[in-house]
DNA sequence: CGGCAGTTTGATGTTACTCAATTTAAGTGG
DNA sequence: CCACTTAAATTGAGTAACATCAAACTGCCG
């Protein structure tokens, strides 16, 4: 999981970078997986499908570029979204193990797509225990994510659930970037916050402008600006 | 996964049969843990508090004995219930990687709980793929119920909730003794509910009475009893 | 018999949803 | 550059779902 100055295997939009990938260990890296043939790309249109649930595939996916998000989709229309995809990301840890999607994937902007072979990387991880280390970490803190989300989502108020989800992406930015004066980048539609906490986008809106009333934060142009670090966290974190 | 004839070592509680573990596989099951010295037993009363967060344990857990779960606490004093935990359930997979708990746990029941050292769990893993097949398998499932409860938090009504946990616990309970006459035995408060489900325990007593009133379930003097399947499964389930 | 924990019921309050109208922003084609 | 179109965000009014508070009831156990 180290930053190596080589370029990244999983990820050649970033070339000579870091993508952030899970896996970008030099062992995976080394070589070409293009040129070995256990590896494609793909790219998608702002809010197209890239994954359905119960659809089989041979490849695990790892987000190049751009947002994307995997959700569950209700029978009654509505949907859950399970987490937001960042550079680097894999869709999910479990996807390693599993050959069907148990959840489908939409891209909130164009994204670039690597899709590994997962029999290869099994291979793999088999042969190097550093893969298996970083593989099992990140089911750990999948894991604790999901914990903390199930908190969230059953014991939370409408502010308290937003500026959890606020305080949680902003971490997982300040992983991947440099973040100049507390604003963060979110390329994000209110529906998008929404079903991520289990409200409608009306009182998203109605939680959005409280917050921006009250010197809290402001999102707007797919830009959240926080201006009061202190309470936005009293009121999101977990404690 | 396979049952076995041969005693569990996990939990020997239940000699000669197959406890349901996860761990309750030939290569693990072979020999006396306890005898190599690294495997040991507890036991805890009703309610009692068996694990807490942020704990370091070189120990694995596996409930051996009655029913516990495991639960986040909020500072304000609520509680989400992660999972209820049934005989041969680890407290949770990602224990096998990490050496703390990230949740806390207590006894529904009078249990048994077996620890098993993780270190010796970890070298067994690394010599038998077998294990690791089992223990990645738990991995995705534990992530798919995650993924489900998170749904269900997020985007369905009290009804809904309580029907989803009653079929979840019904699978759980089927895959490990034969139920007759469509009657469950759930050692659970309704307290207990409410903090699975993010409701208060006013609210789930009026759904239940509900669900008496239209005669699709039963849940008192800790049996639940299903009148109506077809219409509990049509409320509670995903699609 | 008294006490306790858990459940039930009623009355009332709050939070968040629904529906519908209005405003703003972002394109698009002339 | 400006009308026209469309998607997104905002606002208000009314409502439904669930929470809160408090009292009564039940079964159980000493």
């Amino acid at each position: 999981m180290k930053p190596t100055a080589s370029p990244c295997v999983t990820c050649p939009h970033r070339e000579g970078g870091f993508c952030g990938s899970l896996l970008h260990v030099p062992s995976l890296s080394s070589g070409s997986a293009a040129q070995r043939g256990w590896q494609r790309f793909f790219a998608a249109k702002p809010s197209e499908q890239i994954a359905t649930r119960n659809q089989t595939s041979a490849d695990v996916f790892v987000l190049c570029t751009g947002w994307a998000f995997r959700f569950l989709q209700l029978p009654n229309g509505r949907r859950q979204i399970l987490k937001f995809l960042m550079p680097g990301d894999l869709f999910s840890t479990a996807s390693i193990f599993e050959d069907q999607f148990h959840y489908s994937a939409k891209a909130v902007t164009a994204v670039q797509i690597s899709a590994l072979e997962r029999s290869e990387i099994r291979v793999r991880c088999a042969e190097n225990p550093d893969i298996w280390d970083t593989i099992s970490r990140s089911c750990v803190e999948e894991s604790h994510m999901a914990d903390e989300l199930t908190c969230v989502l059953g014991q939370r108020s409408a502010e308290e659930r937003i500026a959890y989800l606020f305080l949680h992406l902003m971490r997982r930015i300040e992983a991947r970037s440099v973040v100049r004066d507390w604003r963060y980048p979110l390329p994000l539609r209110q529906q998008h916050i929404a079903d991520a906490v289990g409200l409608t986008p009306v009182h998203v809106s109605r939680v959005l402008r409280l917050f921006r009333d009250r010197g809290i934060c402001d999102f707007s142009e797919n830009v959240l600006a926080v201006r009061n670090p202190a309470e936005l966290n009293r009121i999101g974190s977990l404690g």
